[in-house]
This record gives C-alpha cells, sequence and structure tokens, in this order.
DNA sequence: CTACAGCCTGACGTAACGTCAGACTCAAGC
DNA sequence: GCTTGAGTCTGACGTTACGTCAGGCTGTAG
C-alpha cells in the first residue's frame, strides 16, 4: 500500500549514516520538519531514503542561515527535488568559499603591514572578523526592499520561495559590494578581475532567473522600472557599477 | 599613568567598527572575555586598540568552535600576539577551504550520479552533510587520547594551549582519513595527489613545532614510543599511511 | 531646558539541540 | 523462560551565545 521501499533505517543507524545525533532526529520530529517514513509496531522511527533527501535539504537551508522555523515552511510549500537541491548546495558553498578566500586575502594584507611594523589596518581587521562571525544577516533584504519593492516581487512569489531569493539577494549584496570596490579603485573593465566579477553576475543572473521565461520577465518589469524607484529608495547598485559590467561583458565579447 | 594610549571608542562606535553587536560586548565584558581598556566617569564602556586585538583572538577562537568559557581560560594562560593570531586564522581559515572543497567535489560526484539517473550514494551525501554541519565535533581527542598518552604531551602542555593541540589534532584527523583513502586506493606516491598530501603533513608537522625544538623533541619522543603504545589503544593512523607519507616525501625529494 | 540619541544594568526570551530520567523493546545467551 | 544489555521512546530540564525589552542615567544640539 505504501509507497516506502527500499532499506529502512532505525534511528541510531541513519543518524550514524547521515552524521547526525539521533537527538536531533528526535528534534526534527517533534517540529514536523522531518517525520520519519514509518513506525514499527512499538513505536521505533524508521527512516528511508525519501528522509534522507530531505534531510539533504535541511542541512542546506540550515547552512544559509535559515532557522528551522522557516525551513520547515519552506519545504512544506515547496520541495526541492533532489538535482535542485544538489544546485543550491553548491551555489551556497562556492559562496561560502569566496568569503573564505576574502578573509585570506584581508589576512595577508594584514600580515604584510604588521610585518612591516605598521599602523593595524581596521578595514582589513573588520573584514576577517566579518567573515568569521559569518552569522545570519538575512537582514540586508529588510532593510533595502520596502514593501512597496516586495510588492512587485509578488508575481515571482509563487515560483520562487521567498527565503531562497533573501538569500540570493545577499549573494547580490557581495557581489555589488565587490564590484563597486572595483569600480572606486578604478579597475579595467577589460582586466581578468573585471571578467571574473561579470561572469559571476551573469551567473548569479541565471541561477535566479533559472532559466524560467517568467521569472526572467519578472525581473526585466522590476528593473526597468529602476529609473522610477523613489529617490529616497537606495538603489541595489550604482549606475556607475551596472556600466562597469555591461563594459566588462562588453570586452568580453569583443576578446 | 596608564599605557592605554590611541583612539579610544564608546561601545557603539566599537561595535561597528569590528562587527560585532554592543550586546555582544556586554555579553563579552560580564563573562570576563573582553573588558574595556576604561570607562568614563559615568561608567561608559571605552575601548581601544588592545581590545581590538582581543576581540580578533576570540572570534578566531570561536571560529574553530570553542566555547567562550575555554576562550576565556585560553586567553588568561596564554596571550597570543598579533602575528600568532594571524598566523592561527590563516591556519583555520584555510582548513575550512579544504572541507568546503571536499564538499564541492562530494556535490560533484552526487550530481554526476544524479545525472546518469544511478543510485544515491550515501557516503557522498553524508559527507555533504558532515562539512554542511561543521559542528565544533572537539571529542576526537577525547577519543583517542586516553590519559596515559595525555600524560606523556605533559610536557608540551605548558607551551601550547592543550585547546589549540586539540585543534591541530582534528586537522590530523583530517588529513590523516584522506592519507589512509589514498593508501587504500592503491595512489601512487609520486603522484602529484601524494605530494600534495605529504606537503600538508609536513606543514601541519612545521605548524606545531611552530620552529620550537623543546616543541619537536616532545613530538619525537611521543611519536618514538608509537610501538609501546598497548595493542588496544588505536594508532593514529596506519603503519601503512606513515610509509606512504614516507615515501611521497621521498619520491619529491628525487624529482 | 528639553529632546533625543546613546549608554547602563538587570532580567527574561530564544534556537537548536544536549543531557538525564524512567519506562519499553528485543535479540542473544544461559 | 528469564535475564541482560544495547537500543528506543517520551517528557523535561539544562546550555550556549546571545536577542530583546524595561527602567533609568548621560550628554549635547537646538
Amino acid at each position: 500500500m505504501n509507497k516506502t521501499m527500499g532499506t529502512l533505517h532505525r534511528a541510531r543507524e541513519f543518524a550514524g549514516l547521515t552524521g547526525v545525533t539521533v537527538r536531533t532526529l528526535h528534534h526534527y520530529d517533534r517540529l514536523g520538519l522531518l517525520k520519519p517514513s514509518g513506525r514499527t509496531a512499538a513505536g521505533y522511527r524508521l527512516y528511508g531514503e525519501r528522509d534522507f533527501a530531505r534531510l539533504q535539504q535541511i542541512a542546506t537551508l540550515k547552512f544559509i542561515g535559515l532557522p528551522l522555523k522557516q525551513i520547515k515552511g519552506l519545504l512544506e510549500r515547496n520541495t526541492l527535488d533532489l538535482a535542485a537541491t544538489l544546485r543550491l548546495q553548491r551555489e551556497v558553498i562556492e559562496g561560502q568559499r569566496r568569503r573564505l578566500d576574502m578573509a585570506l586575502r584581508a589576512i595577508e594584507r594584514a600580515e604584510r603591514v604588521v610585518a612591516t611594523g605598521g599602523e593595524p589596518d581596521w578595514e582589513a581587521f573588520k573584514k576577517i572578523i566579518e567573515v568569521i562571525n559569518m552569522q545570519n544577516d538575512m537582514e540586508w533584504t529588510d532593510k533595502y526592499y520596502s514593501e512597496e519593492a516586495k510588492e512587485k516581487l509578488a508575481g515571482m512569489r509563487d515560483r520562487i520561495p521567498p527565503e531562497v531569493i533573501e538569500q540570493g539577494q545577499r549573494d547580490w549584496a557581495e557581489l555589488i559590494g565587490e564590484v563597486e570596490a572595483a569600480v572606486s579603485a578604478g579597475v579595467d573593465p577589460a582586466s581578468e578581475r573585471a571578467q571574473s566579477l561579470a561572469a559571476r553576475w551573469s551567473k548569479l543572473i541565471g541561477a535566479f532567473t533559472g532559466g524560467d521565461p517568467a521569472i526572467s520577465e519578472g525581473l526585466n518589469k522590476l528593473y526597468a522600472d529602476k529609473a522610477n524607484w523613489p529617490s529616497a529608495f537606495p538603489k541595489p547598485y550604482s549606475d556607475e557599477a551596472g556600466a562597469f559590467i555591461c563594459q566588462a561583458a562588453a570586452a568580453h565579447k569583443k576578446g
């Protein structure tokens, strides 16, 4: 009658296979976040492969800093398939890795300064702490997007869960920050550094339109309206940054 | 009278400079973990550069998963200078990055399997979750090192704080795991992969002897006694793995 | 002189489990 | 057939690292 085929595992066993604790499984069960596929007559939890896939998704979403409560709602409304989960995981981990690379560069800068006996570079140190803390900010969107703008995204809301969108916004914030820095540093749009930024830019767009023309259209509509946004409303990136990326992309095509 | 020179900052300001919250500063103050260099007559906290350096160290040690309580004791007994802090930070972050790289490889493996419609690869998935959780294990040493072995390390205890040693043990565990895997996979000791492992091996040794001959001697003493360890006592790595690294190092010298 | 932003000290709240306690299950051994 | 030990269950309270008020000073800009 039931579709739960394949081997079923008891709590301890499943925990060992997935690298979490039994208590965590209990916890997720009570929260309704991960209910085991079955139970024995005696009430022992039995976990199957479907539970395994779900645990993967939970781990990923937890990694990007979402609280379990939100993860629950998210997975209720929107079950990702395995391929999408893996894509999301790669996205997230690559972002994390870039953050660590930035921290390493900041540390190296700081080390050079220390080695030459110079003054402490507060900016570099701050960057290190920021990366090291790496707490779930998530306030980026709340801060920068008013209700007004959120309404415009409503059309997309039905397709992509908002939490994932917000995570994307954080990725954007990070990338935009680097681009703005490159612009004010006078980096050549044809340079390798600029090319790398442009590549990430288009990749992020691709990740969030996901090949879906409807979403792509929604994005275009939103950004086409950029000129009409209230002036008090902070723009996500400067016109210079936008121009920079366009030039970099153009240079790429030429080269 | 006092040595606290340079600019002093009030809580909010200092928090902004370092990327933490005011509440965090209060918290650390109450714990005695980071007492501000001074106070105004009205009781306002004033933070200077010394506090900044200390906050750096706290952030680093927190990053490797130590609870604040242990960090406190650690910093009381053993204040690292800025250069050492930075070296430790780089060590730690590089380790983290390697872990992310492993996760990426695992994800790519999983993606290939999924793309070809194969069976889910439990091992790859487990690795992903492990890396993603990345919780403070720290039980590695407790599990693998009996009191007997710990006594032998007593001579080193006076020089390097035990928490840092334990973190090193975790790094070792990670590296050893990879070496053992390479051995059982029949990897050629002269291959690039083996060379990379050998390089990390010697680097880890360097990091923990730190150029200090006394520590180096302590290590030698401990491992020279490896043959005499009780047989029930699990060895940190197999003789095959040790031989593998020796061969790889030898191949490196020849090449 | 009065706002009002910023600081203080408790004190309670929270997230994601850890850690018992007390009772049940079950395959193995005597 | 009974015990034993490893594993499981459900509460329920503990813990870490803060978040979030509440109630009350401070200090400076208008």
